[in-house]
DNA sequence: GAAAATCGACCGACCATCCGGTCAAAATAA
DNA sequence: TTATTTTGACCGGATGGTCGGTCGATTTTC
């Protein structure tokens, strides 16, 4: 029985993530309503579920949306063949750029960040959370080879990792707070730095401080 | 009409604070209701609006209690009698046993951050946004001392101020979400070759990166 | 090709529940 | 007795999700 394909679903799905984007990233997941999101996207709240199973499900699309993205930007990264210097560089540029595409993304993540724990449930809360594990996996392998490479000193690139993407969030908060905050020179001039100081570390003789546990 | 001085006041306020900020840095405040801080506080739900006037004044005076106790230690920081980064190296630590002191205010401040714009009404939001803009201004000046130092150079301490923030920001939610993540060790680290960044720079010639905005 | 039958996208009134805040009355202290 | 403190039943507003129904488009039938 040859179901009929719905013409508009592409359209229907994109209006409603729009809108709920936009609502969502600015007054965060309690404070936005289906029925807001429906008015917005000029759409009857039942449609709503027709397309999404709950208010939690939509949300979680577009969490994924953008964890994602920054996922398979750090495989890439991964796959890259440039010294690490370079390839933490122009990852930071990519990086940045793709913030600066999907800022509402960003935003929407900001606001989820904190209680992810009581928006969603225990089975969207383990997928987000093997994202964020994800993250931090894939950058680890990047920093790794910088340390087989011999550019850096590091006895656990996985605490580094850590430190790196904590910089990385302080940052962007900085960013979404204060209009004109220029993410990536930020960015570049505090991994830099940390960087630079890592690999100047372990040419000289020097206190403790290597970017260990 | 002699009002008597309530001898309990002082109790009640401290088991109804220690109850909320429990629950709110445990559920955040959308999932935190009334009820069951009463409960947990061992009070009758009615109690708790003779000691406050909205669930929102509660939350508030904890926020208060955080962000107060940062900015004193700021405050002060500006009035230790160091060389820069001695006066910086001790902040951290004070900063870092001061977090470790008020773990749960933080996890609470993190949970508010991203919404508190809905969370609280205009007046209050005004209140935080100024504790933030105090807090900056503060550090500002701590780094402006030590470009006056001429230990490091840097056009503009206060964007500097701005970075240097953020770090402790992104570093402090690695740290309450990852137990054993030592705070403070990775604060230094970080700062430690920004600003030793920042000074070797004066000295050479390098390329642009100054902390400059 | 037109009428009839079927489908499925869409709608929004409605329901059940939740929760901050109130208040009259009870308990306690002075 | 009077003033103060405490209580929890209750109120009203809000909201996520449901469901019966509508209606235009598609398919079937003649």
């Amino acid at each position: 029985m040859g179901t009929r394909a719905n013409p508009r679903k592409d359209e229907r799905e994109r209006q409603i993530k729009e809108a709920a984007l936009h609502l969502f990233s600015e007054k965060g997941f309690h404070d936005t309503t289906i029925q807001e999101i429906a008015e917005e996207a000029g759409l009857g709240k039942g449609t709503i579920y027709w397309y999404w199973d709950s208010k939690e499900d939509l949300a979680f699309s577009l969490v994924e949306d953008m964890l994602g993205a920054f996922l398979t930007l750090l495989r890439e990264a991964e796959s890259w063949d440039l010294p690490f210097l370079e390839k933490l560089g122009y990852l930071v540029h990519r990086a940045a750029r793709l913030y600066e595409e999907k800022k509402d993304h960003c935003r929407l993540l900001w606001k989820f960040r904190a209680d992810r724990h009581y928006i969603f449930n225990p089975d969207y809360v383990k997928k987000v959370t093997s994202y964020y594990r994800e993250i931090r996996k894939s950058l680890a392998s990047v920093i790794g080879k910088g340390v087989e490479e011999g550019v850096i000193e590091c006895d656990d690139p996985h605490y580094l990792a850590l430190v790196v993407l904590g910089i990385a969030e302080g940052l962007e908060l900085e960013w979404l707070e204060n209009e004109g905050f220029d993410l990536e020179e930020a960015l570049q001039l505090v991994l830099g730095n940390l960087f630079s100081g890592l690999s100047r570390e372990s040419s000289r003789e020097h206190d403790s401080r290597k970017g260990r546990r």
